[in-house]
DNA sequence: CATCTTGA
DNA sequence: TCAAGATGG
């Protein structure tokens, strides 16, 4: 998960009509994971061919995509993680857990016949594996859609490319990529039709929320420096955070003593002791330069051929999707030109 | 989640 | 016409 700033967030509803002619980074693998736990049927069964290898990510991807280009002419670049640092190594061993204890008690509840459970228990089983980021890549590919190979964190990279001025935001759920540096990030950037079930802890659909890096900081009255220590007492991937300190008292805090390192002994004493490590990570991450962004030719049939003939998506429902992307504008503008209209 | 179907 | 519910793979 991300770092939970929401209570001291600054964030704009934005429209989708709004974003029109922008070029975003979107993070990739919590893209396809949020396909993947979220599309599942009734019993919580992930949507899958008839080989039962699972295609939850894949109609995310195509539907929601082809819409946000053709409807919109939103100009995603899908970024993707590479190796998790080392610092993770926690984090994903928790995630593990909390994977696994799920599947237990997803299968318990299966056996019970509770559906309801059995359903939001399935939710957080899902698994992100290799051989699904690289269908998703290859079906982008297909789509005519960028996507780029981050060396560690796709927010860092995604980062990165913002503040190139490549694409105009990042997109994510998660407030990582502002601690990354990003100038602005796009939350909840997906087609508004479905409003709210608020009454059975079903799922609801959010307008887009834009957050402006620069304006934020003024506002909280910090720097992006003090901002990543405000994050390491809240907890972020790398650290789990302090008791006791949620946004709101870390923020405090962190004005008052203005860095981690003038926090009094009781407090110094519990921050990690690669407390500098995890700083660097955040302020200068690994990224990379060798990236291509000019979209690749759209191949409908080689699309059609794979979603269709291979994993066993609906001609009908696909072909409406590629028919879209088709007649969306051409490559039109680069990345470049438009994002200099964008300042 | 996105789309399609249904029913008031 | 449109929200609720079902379906998609």
């Amino acid at each position: 998960m991300g770092v939970f700033l929401t209570p001291i967030s600054i964030r704009h509803p934005t429209t989708l009509e709004a974003l029109r002619g922008r070029a975003v980074a979107v993070d990739g693998n919590l893209e396809l994971y949020q396909f993947l736990s979220i599309m599942r049927t009734r019993d919580g069964s992930p949507l899958q061919d008839a080989q039962g290898r699972i295609t939850s990510h894949l109609n995310g991807l195509v539907f929601r995509t082809s819409r946000l280009i053709s409807e919109f002419d939103i100009r995603p670049v899908f970024v993707f993680d590479g190796p998790p640092p080392e610092l993770k190594r926690e984090e994903i061993r928790k995630r593990r857990e909390v994977r696994e204890k799920s599947q237990r008690e997803y299968q318990a509840a299966l056996a019970a016949g509770d559906t309801m459970t059995a359903w939001s228990k399935a939710v957080m089983t899902s698994r992100l594996t290799k051989s699904m980021v690289e269908e998703a890549k290859a079906l982008l590919g297909f789509l005519g859609i960028p996507s780029v190979q981050a060396p560690s964190e796709g927010e860092a990279q995604a980062a990165f490319l913002a503040c190139r001025g490549d694409v105009w935001a990042a997109g994510s759920k998660d407030y990582d990529s502002l601690l990354f540096g990003t100038p602005r990030l796009i939350r909840f950037l997906a087609v508004q039709s479905t409003e709210f079930l608020p009454r059975f802890g079903r799922s609801r659909s959010v307008p887009p929320e834009l957050l402006v890096l620069e304006e934020w900081l003024s506002s909280l009255r910090i720097t992006r420096e003090q901002l990543v220590d405000l994050a390491m007492l809240v907890g972020t991937d790398f650290f789990p955070g302090l008791h006791g300190f949620g946004p709101k008292t870390a923020l405090k805090r962190i004005r008052e003593w203005g860095s981690l390192d003038n926090a009094p002994d009781e407090i110094g004493n519990q921050l990690p002791s690669n407390l500098d490590e995890i700083r660097a990570f955040f302020l200068d991450p690994p990224v990379t330069t060798a990236f291509d962004l000019s979209p690749p030719s759209l191949r409908i049939e080689q699309a059609r051929r794979f979603l269709c003939d291979e994993r066993g998506f609906s001609e009908e429902r696909v072909n409406g999707a590629l028919a879209r992307l088709s007649s969306a504008r051409r490559p039109a503008r680069r990345l470049e030109e438009f994002d200099h209209e964008a300042s």
